[in-house]
RNA sequence: GUCUCCUUCGUCUAGUGGUUAGGACACCGGGUUUUCAUCCCGGCAACAGGGGUUCGACUCCCCUAGGAGAUGCCA
């Protein structure tokens, strides 16, 4: 039988690195396989749904590149895909497990259920109540809760003694007694819908899914699914635990640890394929040094095997490093159309760009390459390229070693060398700073410096010569004088 | 509390009885360089602890400790 994934988030939030992830494993390893990856859109919990998740969800995986064979967007034989629009059939199945007296009706109220948790010294879950009610006492108890215009909700039995374990393709064999599962878990809420373990067990065998690659959090319901699967007499497909992706503390990644969204990623200027590229590698090698993957290759050579069980740590580090490498190594036209919109966010330049701009965007680019970590730090490196900038202090420019008055000096023996770019090379007029500078007994760097502030009004830029041409050598000037001039004032 | 799972450098990892325990990020040094980056070179740094099994354990078994997850009419 052909392998067959899902992808099955629920929309009640932005994608984020561990959604992401798991989608990822997935959909490589159908891709490796030859099989198919399907996106099944788990909308149960009316309360926490909100359109915006679902957006994202689609903006998310379009931005990645990722495809779907199957969803509720692109159709498929086994739809609908979108549990809201199966709604009947969980109704149904609920009712078979009814019938065959694997589950029952509870009556209990979300206010007797809150008094029976706090009772309880140690949290041991539902007491069964309404386990094996006798017919009269199922009756009293049905009218009460409607006469509050309240559903009954239908709860699964789990046996009270025995085990149930299951194969876990990374995790081996995992066993648990049945009297530590949850003691009898609601399988349809009052509203109608059915809770996660019931949906999604009916949706994997009417969708024929093969294998279930999710993360380890789901460890815990294994055997009750299993069960769910026994009671319908079905196959249950295998199982992956996915390690989980953890923050800096080891605990679940989250917004306190820094962007956990993938839209987060992307407004900050971080590649798709950097981002799955750096987010295939937690839990996941190849082998003992290669790392750097691009989709299709991830496509090819995923298995499951090379997973690991442990936890990861997600490293924001690793990922930026990973984001730089992809910059550097991306074409400059295809580089300059990503960087656009930064600089148009950033109010750098005008949008549309001007020509001018397009020109000095040009220009800059093997300049900015090797600076840029993410594609959102564009603005404030080449702000100066494009506005007047002055420094907030113009005493940044005095080197440690000089004081204002050899500042000056300085400052304007490099000013008319900066000139003298109209009809020399970058190369001759370096040449010249060389010598100029050895006359006036300063650094190099201690001549450059000052001019630098006066340029690009930081100590810190692209290189100042090729800046200078950028911007044009008498719009150069003009800054370089007014340095001199505001120094001179404080002489 | 209970249950389940996990445990190699700070981090991601390679490693499946015999290795100087390898790579990458980060960090620290050095080189290139007009600053910052890039790039190059080098360094620091790990088998959680204790018992076994074995001629020999990072590798197999047990215990302890630590960590995580679950324990919902959320997924």
């Amino acid at each position: 039988m052909s392998v067959r994934v899902r992808y099955a988030p629920s929309p009640t939030g932005l994608q984020h690195i561990g959604g992401v992830r798991t989608a990822l494993f997935n959909y490589f390893f159908a891709r490796s396989q030859g099989g198919k990856f399907i996106l099944r859109v788990e909308d149960t919990d009316q309360t926490r749904y909100s359109d915006e998740s679902l957006q994202d969800l689609y903006d998310t995986f379009e931005w990645l590149g990722i495809k779907w064979d199957e969803g509720p967007d692109v159709g498929g034989d086994f739809g609908p895909y979108v549990q809201s629009e199966r709604f009947d059939l969980y109704r149904e199945y609920a009712d078979k497990l009814l019938e065959s007296g694997h589950a029952y009706r509870c009556y209990c109220t979300a206010e007797r259920l809150e008094e029976m948790r706090a009772s309880q010294k140690k949290a041991t879950g539902y007491d069964r109540r309404c386990r094996d009610l006798s017919p009269d006492e199922e009756k009293k108890l049905a009218a009460e809760l409607e006469e509050k215009g309240l559903k009954p909700v239908i709860r699964f039995k789990i046996p009270l003694d025995g085990a149930t374990s299951f194969h876990d393709e990374i995790m081996g064999d995992i066993k648990r007694k049945n009297k530590d599962i949850n003691p009898d878990p609601v399988i349809l809420k009052g509203d109608g819908f059915p809770t996660y373990h019931l949906a999604n067990v009916v949706d994997d065998h009417y969708m024929q899914i093969t294998h279930i690659l999710r993360a380890q959090e789901w460890i815990p319901s294994g055997p009750l699914h299993v069960l769910l699967y026994q009671a319908f007499g079905w196959e249950p497909p295998k199982y992956c635990h996915l390690p989980m992706v953890m923050g800096k503390d080891g605990q679940k990644l989250s917004k306190r640890h820094g962007s956990t969204s993938v839209r987060e990623f992307r407004k900050e200027g971080y590649l798709p394929e950097a981002l799955i590229n750096y987010v295939s590698l937690i839990g996941w090698s190849y082998d003992d040094s290669r790392e750097f993957f691009t989709i299709k290759e991830l496509e090819e050579l995923f298995t499951l095997d090379k997973l690991n069980k442990a936890p990861g740590v997600f490293d924001y580090k690793k990922l930026a490093w990973f984001n730089g490498q992809y910059i550097r190594n991306t074409e400059d036209a295809e580089l300059k159309k990503q960087l656009i919109p930064f600089l148009v966010e950033a109010d750098v330049i005008a949008d549309p760009p001007t020509d001018e701009e397009q020109k000095v965007i040009d220009n800059f680019m093997e300049l900015v390459k090797p600076r840029l970590k993410t594609l959102g730090e564009i603005g404030s490196l080449v702000k100066f390229l494009f506005k007047d900038v002055e420094p907030e202090d113009p005493e940044i420019a005095v080197p440690k070693k000089l004081d204002i008055a050899k500042t000056v000096e300085v400052l304007s023996a490099g000013r008319d060398l900066v000139a003298s770019l109209k009809e020399n090379s970058i190369e001759d007029v370096e040449n010249s700073f060389r010598s100029k500078s050895e006359e006036l007994e300063v650094k190099l760097g201690d001549m450059m410096g000052p001019l630098r502030v006066g340029v690009t009004g930081s100590n810190v830029s692209p290189p100042l010569l090729e800046s200078c041409e950028l911007i044009g050598i008498d719009e150069s000037l003009r800054r370089i004088d007014r340095l001199i001039a505001a120094l001179k004032s404080r002489l």
